[in-house]
DNA sequence: CTGTTAGCGCATTCAG
DNA sequence: CTGAATGCGCTAACAG
């Protein structure tokens, strides 16, 4: 019990007035005079009064309080995203309380209990693949939650994000477009992402979609990070010398395919082809310069965070939304016969 | 008001108990008839009840939330360090809430504050430098606060992290011992960082130690980013041409020098050695590998989360911690004559 | 424009 | 081992 930090009686009784006073204008009340309204807030600096969060939240049901639950914040397009959200619900007074996953269902669930019992008003999740009894849990109790990084439109719970299947497909049709037949496509484990899976069809039904004799994809799992991506091109070199490409779900990744294939002396693009997926910033800094797929990380975090709390704030109705991600060609893809 | 989440009566009513039989449960309490017990569990899960975190921090005056406001998130240590703060703290059973300062003592403090409102009961910082009122409100609050990744053993407040000014030192005598005397330090924003500040004194005492006709050293300053690490090889290339190595005070710039050497074919390490700062998870992956400064990222942040967990429940005093960094020397660096 | 009053849901004495 | 009563600090009607 700490005795020394002022409550509202404190400053009521500084001022005179009474707590319901002070109250008005600790929340912005209107109907307060512009007189009294200064004499409160000289004695909540001087006392350095800040209104108890808990017999607030208490009070009003609310705790200005939003969970995102990411599968990592480690070296990843995540982070620029959780960044935009944190600041995005900072701007509007809403807190970010943040788990991470990992990826497994498990851990999530687990999260998602601690973030509930914590307060959370709303949930950010990633992906749309979620334990059945976390979505059991949202549903009994009604709490907002909106799956991010993919776009569903049919899906129960609002989703707002890319096309990851299309946006493979596309990178798919860009590299065959640019006279690419043999391609590896890296990526990192499957089971934990859905994102994953989703870019995987997509690059499979383009492959498929050129028809006989046309594109021969082969697919490497490997570790989502720099040394995975370093492993699979040696490793997709190896078992498919033919291929001329690399495309890869993760700028990360792609930076792995740049070291191993420096390490091996093979030139970039000139004779063999990189592609990435995220466009993090320093995928245009590289040499050479990345070809990628935007995804607009930082547009989603805001748009998340704003929609989000405009339903907390005065009920307007989340709505799906789908964010482009478009290729941004730089200098890593050759065109080849 | 959501009517359809149950409250502890409720559970008592279902029951039959009392609500005090119903919250000794919830929280543990010893002196509850095992079978009471398990009954008190069955009609949780059948309601599937949670106790309400705002009126049982009202009544405890305790949030179980920890405040972290960083610099930044993106592309850089703090990411991994963010993480192991986020596991420790859950599995201890509490959360964090995040904030995000872009290295402005404004910003910090107005999240400082939105966060006391919001219920923190403990704070973690980075570098020691903040607004006085920060400090202030702090103090008057007694809200515990620790200094991360700084190692400051006379402050005030406890710091939990590694030497800067040492460490920077260090790296400065191990080059000169490769035989560098002519070395370009490289390194973000001075004006937002003081482990930078403290980094770039460290390197400049050790090539001051080296006396007359020892090390010559320039810095150049830049954007934290790895297109600022390749500007900066440029311009210290161009203006500083005698230089044969390159510090760098993150890896992140490391890996811009990287570039920005293989945009203009210089070889490392044989015509230029590069050295950097964090040992990110790829700077052993990266070709050649780097040689760079390890430092504790996880260890400090499971160590401030334990540490300040430990306080809030059982009043430890947070003892001030030393983590040491240390050297990793890879291929990055040559010895020269 | 300002004051009075009644809970918000739970932890916690104190009895029994 | 269990129940009844009190109050945490604040917001939100309702009066005036």
């Amino acid at each position: 019990m700490n005795r020394k930090i002022g409550k509202i009686r404190d400053v009521a009784k500084e001022t005179g007035l009474s707590i319901a006073t002070i109250s008005r204008v600790m929340n912005g009340a209107k109907n307060v005079s512009p007189a009294t309204q200064e004499r409160v807030l000289d004695a909540c600096r001087k006392l350095d009064y800040l209104p108890n969060p808990a017999a607030r939240a208490l009070s009003t049901n609310k705790s200005r309080t939003i969970a995102a639950i990411i599968p990592t914040i480690e070296h990843s397009v995540f982070a620029k995203y959780v960044a935009a959200i944190e600041q995005t619900l900072s701007e509007r007074g809403y807190s970010l309380v943040l788990a991470i996953s990992n990826g497994k269902e498990d851990l999530e669930l687990a999260a998602a209990r601690k973030l509930l019992g914590m307060g959370a008003e709303a949930f950010i999740l990633s992906g749309s693949v979620h334990s059945p009894e976390l979505t059991g849990l949202f549903a009994r109790r009604s709490v907002p939650c909106v799956y991010t990084s993919i776009w569903e439109p049919h899906s129960a719970v609002p989703t707002i994000g890319y096309d990851n299947f299309m946006l493979a497909s596309d990178a798919v049709a860009f590299l065959a477009n640019k006279g690419h037949r043999n391609i590896a496509a890296i990526h990192g484990p499957l089971n934990d992402s859905d994102r994953t899976r989703a870019r995987r069809s997509g690059a499979g039904a383009a492959a498929d979609a050129a028809g006989t004799g046309g594109i021969a994809l082969r697919f490497f799992e490997t570790s989502l990070d720099v040394a995975g991506g370093k492993a699979a091109i040696r490793e997709a070199l190896d078992v498919f010398g033919t291929c001329t490409a690399a495309l890869c779900f993760s700028d990360v990744l792609a930076l792995g395919v740049y070291f191993g294939l420096s390490e091996i002396g093979v030139k970039i693009p000139e004779e063999f082809s990189v592609m990435g997926f995220d466009n993090l910033d320093w995928s245009g800094t590289v040499v050479p310069s990345l070809t990628t797929i935007n995804l607009p990380a930082r547009e989603m975090g805001v748009n998340v965070a704003s929609q989000l709390t405009a339903f907390l704030e005065s009920g307007e109705t989340v709505v799906p939304t789908e964010l482009a991600g478009h290729i941004i060609e730089r200098d890593s893809v050759a065109r080849i016969e």
